[in-house]
DNA sequence: CGCCGAATTGTTATCGATAACATGATACCG
DNA sequence: CGGTATCATGTTATCGATAACAATTCGGCG
């Protein structure tokens, strides 16, 4: 309705000065228990809003921690961000998020806009980074932690798994369980790194054990999911058969994979091997289980917290690169 | 490293007033075209970054829309939360997101916090709130939308559907299909108000049918999903062949029971129809595709941009409601 | 040439909270 | 009882950008 009710305000009220009443609202011990409480009622009362902006403003720190995810709309991510947000939480602290939607170029335009916000900490999902971007920030003195991935020249700290490695996993057990002519299933050569990175690791651990060049199944630019595996299987039909395992980018797009052959009249794994990637819920729960990797999303949110607690208390300086690994989990399909 | 560079820096070095670039870098007009130019550049060579928290404090507008969302790990909220996320990142606002776990106190504290940011406007997600809630966000002159609902005594603005509404639509198509014994599977009776709407519609729509009473099935605390859909089911074993219908609280809950009712030989439609919600990409993709109910969570967000819009622009003055709609959508589970 | 309106740039004060420093009140000691 | 340590509160200046108002420059025209 009317104008704002500030601390002034409530100082009046109080018939106090406005520092007391700020010392009183942050429970500062030098100021009297009996006015700490008094200054409590009485803001409640006048229906003061404490000013973030304000003190972000004066203190010059935003209480902020910026994010980056390529989408939200993926379990896995999705469930690192929670972790985040809660551990972040109770340090006072709020996430700030933005997603890229798989593309390099948007993440810098994001992290410019983000920057303006004075972030406490900047939180990158990946490790390839447009040249202006790495410029924008090492050029402030801002923590910067990328994970989800072992970049090979990181702008800061680190906390992720090696994607090849762990398609590489996948494809020793293929080996070792008998299978020799793979396909990868995932999306077009694009803006995708992580997906690019996926497959390359799945074509190296093939050659590394001798396998016949394994082929490649585009499902369509990322970010590709259940449908877009179902459609890619059901319209090539029949042809798949002359794999004998499919490699999927991730677990979402296995089971559409899986759901398709199924329809078709394949019978899985005997016919065809499907694998996925994430260890999302579905593998778990479908019918049959979709062999995997696990790779810990939530693990991997707080293993940031802890990090960024270390940073901020100063007891971390020096970059840390957190290996947080990823493990096969072997179900149905294959 | 040193000082950070500020328009005070910039005007020093083009030999101008901070005034003349704080203009230049909101692309004034009034501000000569090479002025502009030169200010950018130099800008740029000195690696400023604007200052959003000074912009805020001062303007009083903080570009904020704060969001709350019961979690981020539900496809159908992602998806909201990204047409939100499009539509205002083109208007200039930036999205302060928080998610209440799918607990009314968590959403009182959440708001709190969010308050002090002086968003320019609140998203919430449910119609159901506390009361001190409720009186927090009224004494504050801040549009109000809440999605996802219908509300009977709503704070604001509504962007919704009705979720009991919805089950009625299920519930008649399974009556019309010869069903008659419902079992609900969802959440305990707790603090998720959506599941016990969905349910009280379930309850109701089946008296208006004249059916036996409907059944509960507890599948455990919100949030639920597919795991506890699938063990709930795998638990009961063969007593679940004494209902002819499972109505779920969701799509992912309708697959987890799905999958272990598969799993125990079960036929599905035959002994068993199987509904969800929310048209989910698991409905449309799984073996056998699972009936549902769409509820257009994309645009739920792309209504709720517009009608944000509209506030902002002055277009929009008393309350709206606008009701988007849930469409039965048949699969083969029923 | 002198004057006027348009174009361009400058000055001042301000948003609300708080760090740093200063002061006043109170207790406690020998 | 004077003096000093402790507790409690107050004063002042400040963070960076910008609204509101003021001033200056410039071209053109009678």
């Amino acid at each position: 309705m009317g104008a704002r009710v500030t601390m002034r305000d409530v100082a009046q009220a109080v018939g106090m000065s406005p520092m007391t009443v700020s010392r009183a609202l942050r429970d500062d011990r030098t100021v009297n228990a009996k006015t700490r409480a008094r200054v409590r009622q009485v803001a409640d009362d006048l229906g003061y809003v404490y000013d973030s902006t304000a003190q972000a403003f004066r203190t010059q720190k935003s209480g902020f921690v910026a994010v980056t995810l390529p989408s939200v709309n993926n379990a896995n991510f999705a469930e690192t961000f929670r972790a985040l947000t809660n551990g972040l939480g109770e340090a006072g602290l709020q996430l700030l998020l933005g997603s890229t939607n798989y593309r390099v170029e948007r993440e810098e335009e994001l992290v410019r806009q983000l920057l303006t916000r004075n972030p406490e900490a900047l939180v990158l999902t990946g490790g390839h980074h447009t040249d202006e971007m790495r410029r924008l920030v090492q050029a402030r003195d801002l923590p910067v932690i990328e994970m989800w991935d072992l970049p090979e020249d990181p702008l800061g700290h680190v906390v992720g798994f090696s994607n090849s490695d762990a398609m590489a996993h996948i494809v020793d057990h293929l080996v070792a369980t008998g299978r020799r002519k793979l396909a990868f299933v995932g999306a077009s050569e694009g803006a995708d790194m992580r997906g690019a990175v996926r497959r390359a690791g799945v074509v190296a651990a093939a050659r590394a054990h001798g396998l016949p060049e394994v082929a490649m199944i585009d499902a369509g630019p990322a970010p590709v999911s259940m449908r877009h595996g179902a459609a890619v299987i059901e319209a090539m039909g029949r042809d798949v058969a002359q794999y004998d395992a499919l490699v999927c980018v991730s677990d979402p797009v296995a089971f559409g994979c899986l759901s398709s052959a199924q329809r078709m009249g394949l019978r899985v794994p005997d016919d065809l091997a499907i694998t996925g990637f994430g260890h999302f819920e579905v593998a778990k729960v479908s019918n049959p289980r979709i062999t995997t990797v696990n790779v810990q999303a939530e693990d991997i949110g707080r293993q940031v917290v802890a990090l960024l607690q270390g940073i901020f208390d100063g007891a971390v300086d020096d970059p840390v690169r957190v290996d947080v690994g990823s493990a096969l989990v072997v179900g149905e399909t294959s």
